[in-house]
DNA sequence: GAACAAGCTATAGTGACTACAGGGTCAACA
DNA sequence: TGTTGACCCTGTAGTCACTATAGCTTGTTC
């Protein structure tokens, strides 16, 4: 199978497969006279399992882990116990950071009832005269899943 | 006062500062003869104002809009509270979304109690043979705190 | 005058893709 | 046989909000 099947068989867009197999996570497939990739089976499950493993938010490097138990199916599979249990604490972190940070705007939100000239705006006059105090200093804004809020965007 | 000062006063790193001004939210400073930015209160406070959005994790062009509002005090502001209402349902959108992928991690997790031989391990057999179903995606994952769950990560 | 902190510019790296540019391969059809 | 068009190839740059480095200059203190 060429690589627009699997990326279709899987749900992946080529770029990514090829990203993929550059960090390491796809084996090298063969290839035709033409220089096309080649895939198999194989191939097709080991992506689908990278796929699933994504979509449960997890990064590329603990999916390498991850990958490295299913290559060593006789090995003790503790660590992926402790990866996962790792991985929940992080989503349950960042879910209690995301509920703090909706209060906050919540309330910030309040401040402004109606539309009114911006200077007089209850939202401005809040963020440029309140102190910071609890809120999480930027200078370390915590990122991604695993640990906090910023994140980059697409939207 | 100069950059390092600014900085310990906003709790800013200086390389934050000089890429806030090359990003346009900072207007350039004047210089000493040795070529030093020099800033004023007008500085230190629009710092704040971006820091404190920043801490509430909005994006730096959700930022800019604000601080047009804020440099047109006589202007309407409305748009700052559309801009903030979008802003709390993004991040109410995320926290759903990741409150779904925790369940689902508990679930897997729950598929393999004791450590044993990675062949057998529950957790990685139902990620290698269970389909993705409802699960959203990989190949679009949402991203950032305004629609989703994967990010950069810093850890 | 020498050491040292703090400043300067420019460039590259982060994660996980995504989007080109500029070409090559291959099957179908006129 | 020629040509269209879908697909494939490599390589590079862009995303976001920083962060880190290299290699230099300025300013202060001893």
């Amino acid at each position: 199978m060429k690589i627009g099947e699997l990326g279709k068989a899987t749900g992946t867009p080529v770029e990514t497969i090829r990203y993929y197999e550059r960090e390491g996570l796809l084996p090298f497939p063969a290839r035709t006279a033409g220089n096309f990739r080649v895939y198999g089976e194989g191939h097709a499950e080991r992506l689908s399992f990278i796929r699933r493993c994504r979509s449960l938010d997890m990064t590329l490097d603990e999916i390498r882990t991850l990958l490295r138990f299913k290559d060593a199916p006789a090995e003790n599979c503790l660590g992926v116990n402790v990866l996962l249990d790792a991985h929940i604490g992080h989503v349950a972190a960042r879910i209690r950071d995301l509920r703090a940070l909706e209060r906050q705007l919540r309330n910030l939100r309040g401040q402004c009832r109606e539309a009114r000239e911006a200077v007089h705006c209850g939202i401005l006059n809040e963020l440029s005269h309140l102190p910071e105090k609890d809120a999480e200093r930027p200078g370390s804004p915590a990122r991604g899943v695993h640990a906090g809020v910023g994140a980059s965007r697409s939207c």
